[in-house]
DNA sequence: AAATCATTAAAACAAGTGTTTGAAATGCGC
DNA sequence: GCGCATTTCAAACACTTGTTTTAATGATTT
């Protein structure tokens, strides 16, 4: 950490602060006194508590749902070319897999992924509209994807069996590795093997 | 209101504030405007606002609890006697079906249900350790009677499947009527099919 | 009616928050 | 080496938080 600059150092920080301990629960004094910068830096450097979570939205929210998409497209226009509906699994995992690319990127320690985690169900409006604004897209080509591959079910439905399962997905990349609920949460299996477990879950279920 | 005594106001308007805003982002100036007494109150009645959560919680959470438990003993005991495993539905309907009597002792409201729905995935470990203490042993029997009803499963995977299941329920309960992730969420279903169509997408979920 | 107890009230308290300030230090082009 | 912009730093600021205090009020018992 030592020879980043000091936008970086904050990010690194605070990144895993928060997905931690949460936005709200995670003060400015711990965030500098992680990265060892000064207190007053990160209002000097991105203005405000708020943007720097935005900043961190940002650096990997966008690739990633760049990679979504261009899934999602390619998959829309293979159905197009052959006349076939897309079939449900191979929507979901447009979505649901390159989660772990990111997890990659994070060097294995998957904060950012329970940071996404986070956001979704976060108590406070501001967390949820900021992390909202940057994935609404994508869920709403989700959902248009996800139509054509169920067309004898309504639009609602189909979006609020999404609901369900982005409710499934946001708990798991945020609790999965601390076995929150029962202490009998197998800590043994890989997130990739979560990952692949929630897929068929949501699978089945929107299936059904 | 104005009838009602003192700590039971406070419960009142803390309900919903805590259900509404989450229970960091509620002051106790706010509780106490909005049910019309002195600040200095639920310090007397409750000893401190952590109590007053727990009271909250203990108000609603063990007759639902109870609720629960008598329905997943009368499963168990007819598993028993007729020698046949339980099915994945009606174990699991066990545990979603009460909700919709909480919801009614809430005279419609809903505001309980939307704490409830939050309090497991809080960022603050604190109200997640506050509401696990209480439901912990009815998922520990609700594991138990899956495993009894999908015995060619692992009990780690079982349990894991319940993690998906109880995020799901868990965002569903909290933004179902905010229609938070979409715009094109259906407001027009009641919260009694939401939880219909949430029962069977983790029972295809947890059978798959 | 007096005395004892429980409750309410206003005010202050101590601690913690994000943010701002103004001066010191540093880096860089000339 | 000078001058200027950028960055760092310690300190203070303004505000909010849960909690405590101390006195006033109300109710109940003797």
């Amino acid at each position: 950490m030592a020879q980043l600059d000091t936008k970086t150092k904050i990010i690194k920080s605070a990144e895993e602060l928060f997905a931690i301990d949460g936005f709200h629960h995670t003060t400015l004094r711990a965030i500098t006194a992680k990265a060892g910068v000064n207190l007053a830096a990160v209002n000097y450097h991105f203005g405000s508590k708020e943007a720097l979570l935005e900043a961190i939205f940002d650096r990997h929210l966008l690739p990633l749902n760049n990679i979504r998409i261009k899934r999602m497209q390619a998959v829309a226009d293979q159905a197009e070319k052959s006349g076939k509906k897309p079939n449900v699994e191979e929507v979901l995992r447009c979505f649901t897999e390159p989660t772990l690319a990111l997890l990659h990127r994070d060097s294995g320690t998957g904060h950012f992924r329970m940071l996404v985690g986070r956001s979704l169900s976060d108590p406070d409006q501001t967390v949820r509209q900021l992390f909202l604004k940057r994935v609404r897209g994508v869920i709403e080509l989700l959902v248009d994807l996800l139509c054509k591959a169920l067309p004898h079910r309504s639009r609602e439905d189909v979006a609020l069996k999404l609901q369900f399962s982005l409710g499934a997905m946001s708990h798991t990349l945020t609790f999965q590795n601390q076995g929150l609920i029962l202490g009998s949460v197998d800590k043994s299996k890989s997130i990739g093997e979560v990952i692949e477990m929630l897929t068929d879950f949501i699978v089945k279920g929107m299936e059904g």
